[in-house]
DNA sequence: CCTCGAGTTGGACGCTCGTCCAACTCACGC
DNA sequence: GCGTGAGTTGGACGAGCGTCCAACTCGAGG
């Protein structure tokens, strides 16, 4: 018996239950197997966690948490809004086809969540955090490159994620990551069309 | 006990697993579940099918059959290219949402088999299909209007799927109908971009 | 009317699941 | 050195799972 503080072992169950997921899919995710991957007995996973469900919901919480810092870093020093989009789009899919774990897993749990009506605002606020995300990278792109969206902000942003939502699940079952590539710049096109130089 | 030939009681158990699929979800479709579902006792479950495995499979191959004759209905007397790809994802959308059984039911099953070594097939086997569908009209709508593809069909293929697939993930969690529409004009949009007079 | 075998199914088997608690351990204050 | 109480966990509980088979049912051939 090692004594650890709570929050060390929150951060291990939550890094094994990533891993679990990711690996083996939700429905495999067990408590049993989350805590056997992050090397603790069974109990420890309700000595850190009040259930399954709460330890989900912070996965998903510490995924998003990392995924939006990251994005901002690959488009800071784009010349031109082809380059911006590119380098968002492109740098998005490169990091997933990297290190798949994150992705592969918020699908998994935004999955499983859609047919479980106490989970199902958990899916809701994956998107909703995706659509702030993107939302900013688009308001940002405007301003910075003086252009201005042909159709409401809301509708590129749906649309971005349409695009690499479509992507990623084909993706993660044919593992083909340069067809995801062409896919996503026919996307990056497409939203290039809808972006026209300010009036003034 | 009731003697009905095994036939229909394949056909009604497909017909339960279908809707206890799409209503709770992969995770809450157990055998149980779908004997009750369709009114009968659990054995006889394994009395028409050998395996869970085995009808989530012929699920599948049942509802892509369906589906792939209900597209080809919609774009019969298409005039020109753009009402051809309008009425083929619009068509494909607007039966989705008045009888969305059929396309939650398929994502639930794809995202399962992901996860499972010996269902990942299947997920491949539903891309294969899809593909294969999408490209006879893809290439159906080139012949018919004089067109060809700035890019290789297989690319244009994947971009459909991408796109209806994106917005499908979407609508299967807010269910807005109205916002899918718009992503899915914009896919039609991109996609008519792809397309160029024939030179000869 | 009476077999009889094919059709049908109640119920059991072994397993995994999420959850919980009584019991064990051990650093710390005395 | 020695309680002691907070930290930790082995193991149990009840539920649900896929699967299977012995036993029941009953229409058809004699």
């Amino acid at each position: 018996m090692q004594r650890i503080a709570v929050e060390d072992r929150r951060a291990g169950l939550l890094a094994a239950g990533l891993r679990v997921i990711a690996r083996d899919g939700m429905a495999r995710a067990s408590t049993r197997a989350v805590a056997a991957e992050a090397d603790m007995p069974t109990a420890s996973f309700h000595y850190v966690f009040a259930s399954h469900d709460a330890m989900v919901e912070q996965l998903v919480e510490s995924i998003l948490t990392a995924q939006s810092t990251g994005i901002a870093e690959a488009v800071v020093d784009a010349p031109t809004l082809r380059d911006f989009v590119t380098a968002a789009l492109q740098g998005w899919l490169d990091r997933a086809v990297a290190d798949p774990a994150a992705e592969v897993a918020l699908h998994e749990i935004v999955c499983w969540s859609r047919s479980s009506p106490e989970l199902h605002r958990l899916a809701e606020a994956v998107y909703a955090r995706y659509t702030a995300s993107v939302a900013s990278f688009v308001v940002a792109a405007g301003d910075r490159f003086g252009v201005r969206w042909r159709i409401p902000v809301d509708d590129v942003v749906r649309f971005v994620l349409v695009v690499t939502d479509g992507v990623a699940a084909r993706w993660l079952v044919d593992r083909d990551a340069e067809s995801a590539g062409r896919s996503l710049a026919l996307g990056a096109e497409a939203l290039l069309g809808l972006a026209q130089e300010a009036a003034g």
